[in-house]
DNA sequence: CAGATGATTGTTGCA
DNA sequence: TGCAACAATCATCTG
């Protein structure tokens, strides 16, 4: 795998996302690279390290050079050697439509910062490439270079590379540094047993993104470490236009709110628990210490929401789902874009196994949400529903995040994926049957 | 503002 | 069988 970054000065102005020559290199990888690389370009403030290149093992070129043969520079588009496209400047102008605000052409944002289609590709051509080479082992274990190659896939602790590392790392400034470097021997951290009737805590908008995206890369990386998917979706939280970050911190926050009001009915029922039975109160008051007190935030300094402020797990997949879709249909409505989507696949897109594999993960997770939510917490289920019914026919932002990804699920999947709007009562009944037992799906 | 904590998922090992 | 720990990363909280 050659997750090689090629400095902007190889390959052109800054786009600097140097693509290997073998597709089958191509990864998920490569788009956390190309980021970096955006961000060692000090587009908007170098953030991250570059640790996985230094970390992780290389595809050889076939002459064992290190030669960018795909990529773009901002202008144009880098053909592999099998002019496979892995991005067109039309997909370009549709990445500056997908977040104009944030997008600017004139000036270099990362191919994946443009569109979350470019992930699309790489994780499509990774698909290839995982079925038959496991990233994780090429992760972990170094993948041996081919008999003949020239040992460009070198081991990942390999000095030479350790050094590049730290020099880039020092040119760069990166405000994260190898994790080994900083590694220092972990406390053994205790989890605290939670009371499971204590409301759970509002996942940060990082984790919503998080678990909406891991589904996706894990399907086309099934092998990929939890290490490598964090990065990746790191690397993708980072390219997430400000819209689409504010699309995730708005349920967070709602879900904050709602939180924060069953905390307040939870320690209420818990002091008048204590009231009735003050033996329990000891070791009520050791797990909740403040449970007593007023809570530093206040309760409800949230404004109030019509509906429910958590929306609902179920409604994050979706949205991202549609989000990884493809263009923003604007005025469109969601089955106006769904059903325009499949009849009209890219034919630059590949279908890989994985992708099956990874649309039906993530509409897993979208009907997983709500067990789960079911399971761990006494949030209010109803609500959970109705948001994800709401998210349905009105997309909150934060679905904003990565339309061509969504667009090209569908696509992809074409018939054989179930259809959002109605048709799916054969694979729906199946879910259900399988998966929630029949309680959620409808 | 720096550091701690907890969240994300999947795997592993231990009680 | 169930639960804790662990991996990388980020957001949030806390002192």
């Amino acid at each position: 795998m050659d997750v090689r970054f090629y400095p902007p000065s190889s390959v052109g102005t800054v786009g600097s996302c140097s693509l290997p020559a073998d597709p089958s290199c191509l990864s998920s990888l490569d788009y956390y690279h190309c980021n970096k690389s955006r961000h060692s370009a000090g587009e908007h403030g170098v953030r991250r390290g570059v640790r996985l290149f230094s970390t992780l093992p290389m595809c050889p070129n076939p002459d064992g050079k290190r030669l960018p043969s795909a990529g773009f520079d901002g202008d144009n588009m880098y053909m592999n050697e099998n002019n496979q496209e892995f991005i067109s400047p039309n997909q370009i102008q549709e990445m500056a439509h997908l977040d104009g605000s944030h997008y600017d052409a004139a000036h270099h944002s990362p191919l994946i910062n443009r569109s979350p289609r470019i992930l699309t590709h790489h994780i499509s051509a990774l698909s290839q490439m995982n079925s038959q080479v496991g990233l994780r082992s090429a992760l972990t274990h170094g993948s041996p270079s081919p008999p003949g190659s020239k040992s460009a896939t070198p081991s990942p602790s390999s000095s030479a590379q350790e050094e590049e590392t730290d020099s880039h790392s020092k040119t760069t400034g990166e405000k994260r540094p190898s994790s080994e470097m900083l590694k220092k021997p972990k406390p053994q951290k205790k989890k605290k047993k939670k009371d499971p009737n204590e409301p759970q805590k509002p996942v940060s908008a990082y984790a919503l993104f998080f678990r909406d995206t891991q589904a996706a890369i894990k399907g086309q990386n099934p092998n990929a470490t939890f290490g490598d998917v964090s990065k990746i979706v790191a690397s993708m939280w980072d390219s997430l236009g400000e819209e689409q970050k504010q699309g995730y911190k708005k349920k967070t926050e709602a879900a904050k709110k709602e939180y924060l009001k069953a905390l307040a009915a939870y320690r209420a029922s818990l002091v008048s628990k204590n009231y009735n039975d003050p033996a329990e109160s000891k070791s009520a008051q050791t797990s909740q210490p403040s449970h007593m007190m007023p809570p530093k935030q206040p309760l409800y300094s949230v404004p109030p929401q019509p509906s429910s402020p958590y929306l609902g797990p179920g409604s994050f997949p979706l949205p991202d789902l549609q989000s990884y879709g493809g263009p923003p249909h604007h005025g469109l409505s969601q089955t106006q874009i769904l059903s325009g989507m499949s009849a009209s696949p890219p034919s630059s897109f590949q279908i890989s196994p994985p992708l099956h594999q990874q649309l039906s993960l993530h509409q897993s997770s979208i009907l997983n949400q709500p067990i789960r939510m079911q399971q761990v917490q006494s949030q209010p289920i109803i609500s959970h529903q109705m948001g994800l019914q709401s998210s349905l026919h009105s997309p909150p932002p934060g679905q904003q995040g990565f339309p061509h990804i969504q667009s090209e699920y569908q696509n992809s999947v074409g018939s054989q994926s179930p259809p959002v709007g109605g048709q799916n009562a054969e694979w729906d009944s199946e879910y259900c049957n399988r998966e929630c037992g029949g309680n959620l799906c409808r």
